[in-house]
DNA sequence: CGACACGTTGATGTTAGTCAACTTTGGTGG
DNA sequence: CCACCAAAGTTGACTAACATCAACGTGTCG
């Protein structure tokens, strides 16, 4: 029996595009695996060997000088794909930021799978456009933003692409949420040091904009404003 | 008689993917477009409502705060594809930095056309991988980088990615070329000001790491300190 | 020839980075 | 259960890097 009868993001990764036949072809060439919070899927620079659905959890794409800074250059939640299908090598590490579940095919199964599923390719061609335009987007942040405008702009996302599908409040963006980040990986996702991250949430704090009720917990209580301060 | 026929980047753009019957059928709903050095082709959150194909010249992709600031997310050369197809806006601009020669289509139009034709979409999908890749990469610079790691970082990569195809140096880079952008293009790329920008040319001249005979022309005298330099 | 955009250089200011001490939190084992 | 420890986070003092403000070249095109 396809483990994909009883997968949760059936319906939202880009298997989606399959009927019930493909997607038992599919899931014969691929397989389940869990990730510990912390632990490595892929490392910069190896051999693109092994392409992911993620079903659970959340996990970062990075990428490192060799003097040992990080930049974090992208995040992944439940539905998203992970690897670099029809290329040789994978240009950044991802990790699992949370416990996390994912769905691994072999880079050459999948890309020839993908070949005869154009409506396959299709989902995972609009994916590509999207996470291309949230990208480029988030260069302007890391190119032109301050500090404040950085950790502003960070915590208005979250409150955003952390509502579980199904649980959508009213407005569409949480006003309270658990962050899958500690204050490094924040920092490298901002293009700050820890410090700096550290004192931005204090003020933040201080200025009654935010709730910090715990390390990772945040309560937006001032949303206008903090849309204000995202510049 | 299509202009395809003529078409000097038909065996680089997606178009290979199409034979000759294909290509007659997709010239039928583009049409040859000349754009000036400085003309926009197209605005930040406007309907998506083109999409193209670079034949000659050079464009910026940029988006920019309320306030004025602006950051260029991507570049693109003859042969790379423009615009956001299955998408509904779009969020960049698009502006010629060079005069420029393009392929444009209605989306809508295009979109129709590379749902029925899978081989170009995955042409498509290849390239928008691979853009997505670089755009990633491009992040360590704007999140991690030194100012002087910057420039000299971008003058390596347009040492590779001005060498015209046909006309190759032995080695697949260039020592000697015309930068395409002006100095605030420049900062505008890197996330720095033009001062710091004009700065850091006067210091690798002053080094002999580079030579700069006019404006826009550069000739890398010392590449291996160039990359060193670059982190 | 002169006007103007583009670029350079210098003096000064501000922001975020660095270095270091200290506090809080959460986990472990006595 | 609580004491202790390591890891994570915060805070403060100081510094460095880049931005800002302003003046001054320089090349280009009418």
């Amino acid at each position: 029996m396809s483990s994909c009868d009883t997968c949760v993001v059936r319906n939202r990764a880009i298997c989606a595009a399959l009927d019930n036949k493909e997607i038992a072809a599919l899931s014969a060439i691929g397989r389940r695996r869990k990730l510990e919070a912390g632990e490595p899927l892929i490392w910069e620079g190896d051999d693109s060997v092994l392409v992911a659905n993620v079903i659970e959890g959340v996990l970062k794409l990075s990428t490192g000088t060799e003097d040992g800074r990080e930049q974090i250059v992208g995040v992944v939640y439940p539905s998203d794909f992970i690897g670099r299908p029809f290329g040789a090598t994978t240009r950044h590490s991802v990790t699992a930021l949370t416990d996390a579940n994912v769905c691994v095919f072999s880079r050459a199964d999948f890309d020839g799978f993908a070949s005869e599923h154009p409506a396959l390719e299709h989902k995972l061609l609009q994916r590509t456009l999207s996470e291309l335009d949230r990208t480029r987007h988030w260069m302007l942040l890391l190119g032109r933003k301050s500090a404040t405008e950085k950790l502003a702009t960070f915590l208005l996302d979250m409150s955003e692409r952390l509502v579980q599908p199904g649980c959508e409040s009213e407005s569409g963006a949480l006003e309270s949420f658990e962050l899958p980040f500690s204050r490094q990986q924040v920092a490298d996702l901002l293009g700050l040091t820890i410090e700096t991250v550290s004192r931005q949430f204090t003020q933040l704090k201080r200025d009654g904009i935010v709730e910090l009720p715990s390390r990772r917990a945040v309560v937006i209580r001032d949303r206008a404003t903090l849309e204000a301060l995202a510049g």
